[in-house]
DNA sequence: GACAAAGCATAACTGCTCGTTATCCAGATG
DNA sequence: CATCTGGATAACGAGCAGTTATGCTTTGTC
């Protein structure tokens, strides 16, 4: 029934005393306003101003407008305000899921790209395997997770929501075997995957020891899994106690080692390719395009520095 | 740029979560919705909503409207409620004006009879003679004025502004002689305004010492102005010491009486005719007929009671 | 007192915004 | 696989909100 545009033009009125000064001070014509003010009379059915003479005055209903003017435009402008903040990078909210790897170095590089860059963006963060962070995006809990994919198979589990996706690869990451330092083969410059059939395994997270499975089969054989535990750490101290050997993404090797562990390129060479995924939606998001340009960045940045011995 | 239908537009999504769901809560169709949100993501340059399978989800920034959306519609609603109310005649405020004889008892019963309809209009009053009243009217410093005119003259001083004002006939007062219970002329019933050439004269407000003037002239004579006083129980107590003889509008009589005091008709008659002005723009206002009628059957209500002796 | 200036109202016109209906397409559901 | 629900798109129409041009009234000035 009643609109901003009214109430602007009352205050206006109000302020100026006279049509075209409101006129003048809106960027209106003289005859806008005196229309627009017909209209919002015969609207509320009421006088709000008086013609007097050859200027006019606000009735008590036309104060009254006038008076409520100031709240409405403003409580306006600060939803203005405040959108044109999250456009224009000087606000907002991008949350975050990444794999536990990848929060060791990328994430926290990234994460500080976009500090440096936009003070007032918050990146919060949350570590989920890529399965839980797919579908926390899915179900809108989060804006972008970072995920790994390994050779072969595309980050979208499966090849399922691949349309709804949008994914932008950051680096690939080889996997490398551990070995304790005392074993035979660690002196070898690589390692064929085959002449591992009679070890003892230990696996990592559910999808890697899937994939550690995936690979052994192609190689012949299936392996004696001794041990599973997502903590990476926990491997490295396994693998070093001579309990087993593991395959180890690269990634993880750049920020935990172990004096005892010897890490070996593996043939068949095996890589996982991470990538962060998003939604074409929250692509356009500013925030989010920023925060994944701070992490393709943080990817490139990173040349891979092996760990090895 | 952004507006109160947007904002509503948001808010409903927010709460129905769904542009369907918004659509009929708004009573638009759904497209409206669609295409009104696509709207509002040019203007802010933005995305508002993820498009997530076919449903929809806000984002911040759609959040942010949302949010606003109930400050900015609350204050509008607020607005609109006012001026209602105003409208309705359940407020507003009307500022009269009236010359003091009219303030015994006509514009008293007035404003009862308003309070006892629209508890919530509030008029004030204030006394003024006719000249002033009408020049406050003009200046937009009350809305109604009581004012009166002597037989032959307009109600605005001379002709003057006659256009520009609106004027309701409220009553005729009837100018009567007043003279000491003793003098010779006080068991008369009428008395010829000529016999009384050689008396004293007590005259009051400045207008009705004109309209003496004026009559006396008529009548062939200049009288002889003894006293002047705007205070009409003064002119009574003065008549009642024999110091003179005065013209008292009827109005006055009606609540002021001395007992020493009689009062005649005379000829040539005179009478007064007391009226309520305003402007064509504020006679359109609510609260301002409703004084207006108010004071017509107040004026109405009381039939002439002669209080003559 | 006539004339110029200032200010509001009105008329006629135009463009575009905002709504409609009809239709299509994709995701969820049984 | 069929169906249903929900959003997007297209096409279209009405009405509103601006514009310019003009007239009228009031006011101030020579």
């Amino acid at each position: 029934m009643i609109d901003a545009a009214g109430l602007r033009v009352m205050k206006a009125i109000s302020d100026e005393g006279s049509f075209t000064g409101a006129a003048l001070a809106l960027g209106y014509s003289q005859p806008a306003i005196s229309q627009m003010v017909r209209r919002l009379e015969q609207r509320t059915g009421t006088v709000l101003v008086e013609r007097i003479g050859r200027n006019v005055r606000l009735t008590e209903a036309g104060q009254v407008l006038a008076r409520h003017a100031v709240a409405v435009l403003s409580a306006l402008d600060a939803a203005e305000e405040e959108v044109a903040a999250i456009a224009g990078l000087r606000a907002g909210r991008v949350r975050l899921m990444a794999f536990p790897s990848s929060s060791a170095t990328l994430v926290p590089r990234a994460l500080a790209l976009v500090k440096q860059r936009f003070p007032d963006v918050q990146v919060t963060f949350t570590e989920a395997e890529p399965p839980e962070s797919l579908a926390a995006l899915k179900a809108g809990e989060c804006d972008l997770a970072v995920a790994f994919a390994y050779e072969g198979t595309d980050v979208g589990r499966g090849e399922e929501d691949m349309d709804l996706f949008v994914t932008h690869k950051l680096l690939d990451d080889e996997v490398r075997l551990a070995l304790p330092r005392a074993h035979p083969l660690a002196t070898a410059d690589m390692v064929e995957l085959s002449a591992l059939a009679q070890e003892n395994w230990i696996a990592g997270c559910p999808r890697c020891r899937g994939h550690l499975l995936q690979m052994c089969a192609n190689a012949g054989f299936s392996p004696h899994v001794g041990f599973e535990t997502e903590d990476y750490v926990a491997v490295l101290g396994l693998v070093a106690e001579g309990l087993g050997v593991a395959l180890i993404p690269d990634l993880i090797l750049r920020t935990a080692h172990h004096h005892d562990v010897v890490t070996l390129p593996i043939n068949p060479a095996s890589r996982r390719s991470v990538s962060v995924v998003t939604t074409a939606d929250l692509q356009r998001v500013p925030a989010v395009q920023a925060t994944i340009d701070a992490l393709v960045e943080a990817a490139k940045a990173k040349p891979r520095v092996l760990a090895s011995t």
